[in-house]
DNA sequence: TAAAACTGAGTAACCGGTTACTCATATTAT
DNA sequence: ATAATATGAGTAACCGGTTACTCAGTTTTA
């Protein structure tokens, strides 16, 4: 690989001068430019992006950190960052934790050692806000894109609370008494917010918040299927169920279709985050819908903003659920197919 | 932040010494590594990966470029990237190209510039695979992750071709003569290499290639719908489809469910990948299973390897695929639900 | 007991750029 | 005509590590 001092001695200038003809930096006459660009072509010469990092302290790349690439949540947030990143000249490395912390611990040292420019982190509990501490003490720019729990920090986060209060106050206006709640983890910061619209709804409808009706369980079908399994066990069945999550819902729509439990006939359902398995679904499943591709944009956006300008104050930028009717929670109409 | 100068300043010894001890290289007293050990934990020193990799030239960061990670065959292939990388202490860099040739070369340049350790590239085009040349110039170590089309290289892909067969063959087993083919763009790889195991099953059949059931479009349900439209305009309206990917599939679902043409009754539908989706939408889809998430993995150790030894000779791992028999491609029993 | 081998650690060059500072020459202003 | 300013380019330090080479002191070998 050519370097820049193999351009200065066949030009016979020195580096310096071949360094600000590339970069367009300080005073380099016309004709120098051109005889520096002509070099380059010739000898096929590529900056040493790892050198110049070593210097101006800009790497140009971003890490982002989220729970799981596989969940159908995550790729469209992905590609929102993506997009935005390569088109600013940024390249984005993806760390998953599967919402582990330790490994928040570990990821977040090593993008610092690496010199990120930035990173977009999801905080999957409350207690991963804590590293936010030691990415700062580094200098690196962070946005969060989960709920900043009051932490002073840039953050674009999905209103989760107030979806959830929308699912459930669905279920209760189409007659629904006995809710049950079904959710992964139970530290995990969505699942804090998706139980508190919970709660919220029916407090305000004045119905009792009974813990036998609250699951927790993975934030995936088979975490569905198996909270199911348990909450058809319970007493006084529910009569309608809000998944914390799609995944958990699609749980459910497998879980109770082995039982011969027809839904929303025998039992209403609706889940959360719109993903496509939603619509595909039979039947198709009332969720509520976020948006992903704009969270993964606005959290790029941001970050890249603040990168190129640290002393902006923080910012906070909250994004809109909206409920999704389809099947799973209205009753079946004859002409349905 | 502190720097190995730091540390040899406070323990009076040459960074050489600090260097070598904290790499476990070279000759160090015990008393003078636990000294550095101690020295590192007291001022919270981190080695500076970028240095580090200026003078080794070994960055432990490796590009990933796929087409687009919110299709949802590659997230499982990312994912299982990502966990042999994160196993041995190399980061992703993730690039998507949406099947754009001159992203590839960009995408390329900037991570030759980036000094990344290896590459997995899908080549969405057999023109794609122009690019190796020099990434290979450049010492990089490539895997593809699609058909190396006879190129002397190290790749770990599916026999598209055989899974095509069989899809196809399928079809003609239950009955059908009159198959149409509905794939993504013409010039793809993917598409080329369905479009081979189709013809092939036809020919062994006996049965001849009719263009007017071949349609080109984009590998995703618009694409689907669109030439299902089209296809539902011909002359002599084929009996079955073999949609060259799930996505496509779905979209045709999606539009003969719209003009009421029964799946399977009127019309039988395979596609290809099996994605969740397949099963999650109804009629259940039948399809080609592949393995996505090893497809990722072993790609990835195929890549670590020859990191680790470059004189490793080229290597290709072909990944089987499977018939999944669901709905879409059986006569509708009466117990269905 | 002298030579040989080993041990621990320092010196300094190097990786490939960037940039503050300096300076000779050319241009403009007075 | 002279001082002031602008221009183009070089010198050399620096970023934060790694490592070949060297060397004094210690241990082993003959």
């Amino acid at each position: 690989m050519a370097t820049i001092y193999d351009i200065a001695a066949k030009l016979g200038v020195s580096t310096a001068t071949v360094s600000r003809a590339i970069n367009g930096t300080g005073r380099v006459s016309e004709e120098t430019r051109l005889k520096v660009k002509a070099a380059i072509e010739e000898m096929g010469y590529q900056p040493n992006h790892i050198a110049r990092t070593l210097t101006t302290k800009h790497s140009r790349i971003i890490g982002l950190i989220i729970a799981d690439i596989t969940n159908p949540f995550y790729p469209a947030v992905a590609r929102g960052v993506l997009d935005v990143c390569h088109a600013n000249g940024y390249d984005v490395l993806l760390c998953n934790t599967d919402g582990n912390s330790s490994l928040v611990r570990r990821y977040v040292a090593n993008l610092c050692q690496k010199q990120v420019d930035g990173i977009i982190l999801q905080a999957f509990t409350p207690k991963d806000l804590e590293v936010i501490e030691s990415i700062q003490k580094a200098g690196i720019e962070t946005v969060l894109i989960s709920n900043p729990n009051g932490k002073r920090i840039t953050a674009v986060y999905t209103d989760e609370s107030t979806g959830a209060y929308l699912a459930t106050k669905h279920l209760i206006d189409i007659g629904h008494q006995r809710i049950a709640f079904l959710s992964g983890s139970k530290g995990s910061s969505v699942t804090i917010r998706r139980f508190e619209g919970y709660k919220k709804a029916l407090q305000e409808a004045g119905l009792s918040l009974s813990e036998e009706y609250v699951f927790y369980g993975e934030f995936n079908q088979t975490g569905g299927e198996l909270m199911a399994q348990k909450l058809l066990e319970t007493k006084t069945c529910p009569s309608a169920i809000f998944a914390a999550n799609d995944l958990i819902a699609l749980g459910v729509i497998q879980c109770l279709e082995k039982k011969r439990i027809r839904i929303p006939d025998d039992m209403a359902l609706i889940g959360f985050d719109d993903i496509e398995a939603a619509r595909l679904v039979r039947p198709r499943l009332t969720t509520i819908a976020n948006s992903k591709y704009e969270l993964g944009q606005t959290a790029a956006q941001l970050l890249i903003s603040h990168i190129h300008d640290p002393s902006l104050p923080f910012n906070h930028v909250i994004l809109n659920t909206r409920l999704v009717l389809r099947d799973s929670s209205l009753i079946r109409r004859e002409e349905t197919l």
